[in-house]
DNA sequence: TTCTGCCGTGTAATCGTTTCCACGAGGGAG
DNA sequence: CTCCCTCGTGGAAACGATTACACGGCAGAA
């Protein structure tokens, strides 16, 4: 493929010239400029990014390591983080870590070797030695809807605390006293907080919390299906199954509809995080809606402001319940 | 950040023997093998992949351009695409076109720029100037899920063909004669390919093919919601709407579920592209389903194969209908 | 002993850009 | 006329790796 060296020799330039031409940078005449362009267009001359990058030492590239983008919510998030990148003029390499720490420390590294702009990653669990590296290193570096503990790292998240107790609150109106919760991983953020938050606005409706009422699944449907089915398996079964993202969610429909139980009169199901399909179950899906949009753009943002060396604060945006008919009836549904 | 010339400094030996450890050339002591993984330890080097990429002209990268990520039939699709590229060593950058052409070129550019070593384009409608210049190129390109007519580029698809015949002979079967058709964009290859199998499977049922229960949407949910409720209003509307694809299914089913219409009573729905949660909507929706995971490691493989050199013929994978109750009582359901 | 070959190693060129620096031409001011 | 500044330009040194080539030492063969 032509370079550089090409374009100069058939522009009659020197390939500095060219350089400043590509980069439209003043200190060059029309005359030279028409010059150049013509040949680039003959030559169907394509500037080589990787050599550029070698020199500036930027690649405009930003990873984006998400825990599943199969899981529509990491999907979502993704198309936003992209979208607002490019906007910025930056390309994003996205990793899979189908939530495996060795996977995502595969990408944490390959990144990093790819020399990345800054990297935006949602922790899987643990907190891997290679993580701690990037950490202490202080290169640019945001948590995204995840967090982990005693790293100086930026995080841009959702806190579905208060929706959790709105929602608490909205099925104890209804009559519910027997809650389960379907938790999400123990190690990871979203899954603790989102258990203590259960906890704590259970206690504050005055609501009992029983063990057998509370499992961690690890966010994928089967686990949100068994879990569900230990629970329907209990002698005083659960009134309401409340489960941690969307794919357990599903899991646990899954099961309710294998027993050939209905919703909400033989157990009622609400979930956190809400898709577009829940509306279209029947009956519609209660769920605590996260905006995943804003928080991806609000990501791409944070980090380019690390990479430009400004500090930059955390961010956390709220949840907000929508109440649909899988709880029981509520007068009039939201969509 | 450390270079290979400081990690030679400190093992005490050239950067030429640094790099043969690194690369784990056979033709350097075990002496100096420990030095230098020492020295490499020590200073937490990483290998410069820009550096190494400029020199080897090999990235060890390749893009994936997707109609849009947020749909699941790509998100599956990019899942296992990145899956097999990984497996072989190869990171994927993805690009959102958004089903936009102009954004398909910029990312088609942006990864040119970038040296990927091979280009998956699910193309956009159009063949537009730049995607003929690449075709001609003959760099490492194929086609996923669509082509575009006229070029010499390999392509991974699945044929519907078959698989819509069945599904109309299903509905005829059911008793439905009045059976309209959501299909896709007229310059999408997979778009015209339904139409035809749809058109086809009529006629070959001895069906009446209606003008007016044939409609182009654009693979989007707004725009299925749009058609239905145009077939809806005709003054003979349709007894099944068949969608061409899971967005505009979505849509349909939003517009059938606003009108208070029952399904399949008033009116039977039925998707080409079939997602994990149609199982879930009362009642379940009767699909053909495409092997999305299949064709990603197919096309992953067809791009390798191109990148060495090696000749590839197209790969035509069959997609399969999946019959639930959304259509009509059967006998027993598929999940 | 001397020659041959292999093995481990180092020197330096190279990949395609960007960019610092120098240089010559031209023009305005003194 | 001379000086100086500006402007457009080109030469050449980076950037950080890989790798062709050369070289010295040592072992085995003659």
């Amino acid at each position: 493929m032509a370079g550089i060296k090409e374009v100069a020799a058939r522009a009659g330039v020197s390939v500095a010239t060219v350089s400043r031409v590509l980069n439209d940078s003043p200190q060059v005449s029309e005359q030279a400029r028409a010059k150049v362009s013509a040949a680039v267009e003959a030559l169907r001359y394509r500037p080589n990014a990787v050599a550029r990058s070698l020199r500036t030492e930027a690649t405009h590239t930003l990873g984006l390591i998400v825990g599943d983008i199969v899981n529509p919510f990491f999907a979502v998030l993704a198309r936003a983080v992209e979208d607002e990148a490019r906007r910025a003029g930056y390309t994003v390499v996205i990793g899979n870590a189908d939530e495996r720490p060795e996977r995502q420390d595969h990408y944490v590294r390959t990144l990093l070797e790819q020399r990345v702009d800054g990297l935006l990653i949602c922790p899987t669990a643990e907190v891997t030695p290679l993580i701690r590296d990037c950490a202490a290193a202080g290169g640019p570096l945001v948590f995204l809807d995840r967090t982990l503990p005693g790293l100086d790292v930026p995080s841009v998240r959702v806190d579905g605390t208060a929706a959790i107790g709105e929602l608490i609150r909205h099925l104890h109106g209804l009559g519910h006293r027997r809650i389960a919760f379907i938790s999400g991983p123990e190690p990871l953020s979203t899954g603790r907080e989102r258990t203590r938050a259960y906890a704590d606005a259970m206690r504050a409706t005055g609501l009992r919390i029983r063990e057998e009422y509370l499992e961690a699944g690890d966010f994928q449907a089967e686990s949100g299906r068994a879990i569900a089915g230990r629970f329907l398996d209990l002698p005083e079964p659960p009134e309401v199954i409340f489960a941690g993202d969307n794919l357990m969610t599903l899991g646990a429909l899954d099961e309710i509809r294998a027993r050939g139980l209905r919703i909400p009169d033989d157990v009622a199901l609400a979930s956190f995080d809400d898709v577009g399909w829940f509306v279209h179950v029947d009956p519609p899906i209660t769920a605590i809606a996260q905006p995943a949009e804003e928080l991806g753009r609000r990501a791409v943002r944070a980090l380019l402001e690390r990479a430009e060396g400004r500090p930059v604060e955390p961010v956390v945006l709220p949840a907000r319940l929508v109440k649909r008919r899988s709880c029981g009836e509520t007068g009039r549904t939201q969509r």
